[in-house]
DNA sequence: GTGACGAGTGGCAGAGCCTGACAGATTGCA
DNA sequence: TGCAATCTGTCAGGCTCTGCCACTCGTCAC
């Protein structure tokens, strides 16, 4: 049986902790009114214990971000090898997206945080840009972006993880009441027609 | 006549001076290794004073770029009102890749600073972000996107300005050598045309 | 020319983020 | 129980960025 020890659990429950008390304090103070301090100190620990979970105070806030990334990879990975890869990656953002719809509450509040905070904003494009290299990188491992010229390749990937950034800001600003698989399946068919005018 | 005064020139003149006195530093020791201070030091100036002229270290690295941004609005909002709202950005954002390419040094020197420091990769993000949204701004104001469906328009700029994103890093990637004009015009053939496959 | 006004500056103090180093506590295992 | 690995707290410190106050120096009116 894959009993993880104590230690573990412990670590995986004071970084649940972390993570609530600072989604928790974030919105009701603002990104900027709460300070590390606040946050571990929330979970009794230490501010230096905070630092040995997350990289950075923005960090906590994207914890999630790096198994949203994981499931994105495994689903395009996970796509037959003679699907071509705008169709591939068309379905792991779908999937992305039912991820976002699953979550929704979490990155409602999330996106709220972040739009509250000029600062912030810069982290979910640097997110976006991230698993560009991802994607670009995957692609060519998996030799289906082969026979694509490099600026097509690039172009595709970025301009499909750019309509799913847009189609989650349009349901997020939408209280998150739209479809967001619809919404996201209109851009990518518009991206695939072609933009007119 | 516009005689600025002395205070004015002195004011322009240490602000050169800071955004040289960066540039030179971090490119010999990279965006983190050089400090506030030594900027500021190296131009006979307070480190309180740097702060009044750039609101954070990273600003002064992308000094220029609300020139860039008036540029591409004004080469925007000046199209004739007939002409539909993807072709008035095109030829915006072709003008942008036009400055770039007469500034080459400088956008190479600061495209490799931010290369080799992650922390800033999500700024050049975050810089395109906000001309989205000012592009998006303006073409609800001058009335140019109003038969649009929202989700259209959106994604006609995010997936414009991606494309200039895009052929940029490519360009970098060349050292400046390729004709960054005639690859972002490739990219936003292929976008007005489609993305197969 | 002289003096008043205001913009620009420097220095100081301080909050907050983040890191390295060391010592103590806790867990896992023999 | 005792050892080794891991996790944590504390301390010291550097850096970014801000508010505050006094000072200097252009600017402008008289």
């Amino acid at each position: 049986m894959a009993t993880v020890g104590l230690r573990e659990r412990k670590k995986e429950k004071t970084r649940q902790a972390l993570i609530r008390s600072a989604s928790r304090q974030f919105a009701k103070k603002g990104f900027e009114g709460v300070t590390v301090e606040d946050i571990a100190g929330a979970c009794d620990v230490s501010p230096r214990t905070f630092f040995r979970y997350f990289g950075s105070k923005e960090d906590v806030l994207f914890a999630d971000a790096d198994a949203q990334r994981a499931h994105l990879m495994d689903v395009l990975a996970a796509q037959a090898p003679d699907v071509p890869p705008i169709r591939a990656l068309r379905a792991a953002v779908l999937e992305v997206a039912a991820d976002y719809e699953s979550q929704r509450e979490a990155i409602l509040l999330r996106h709220r945080i972040v739009m509250a905070t000029p600062s912030l904003t810069s982290r979910v494009a640097e997110r976006h840009h991230c698993w560009e290299s991802a994607v670009i990188a995957e692609l060519r491992r998996s030799g289906r972006g082969a026979g694509m010229p490099e600026l097509t390749l690039r172009l595709s990937v970025a301009a499909t993880t750019t309509a799913l950034r847009v189609a989650t800001e349009l349901w997020v600003e939408g209280d998150g009441e739209g479809d967001l698989r619809a919404l996201l399946a209109s851009a990518l068919d518009t991206l695939r027609t072609g933009l007119d005018g």
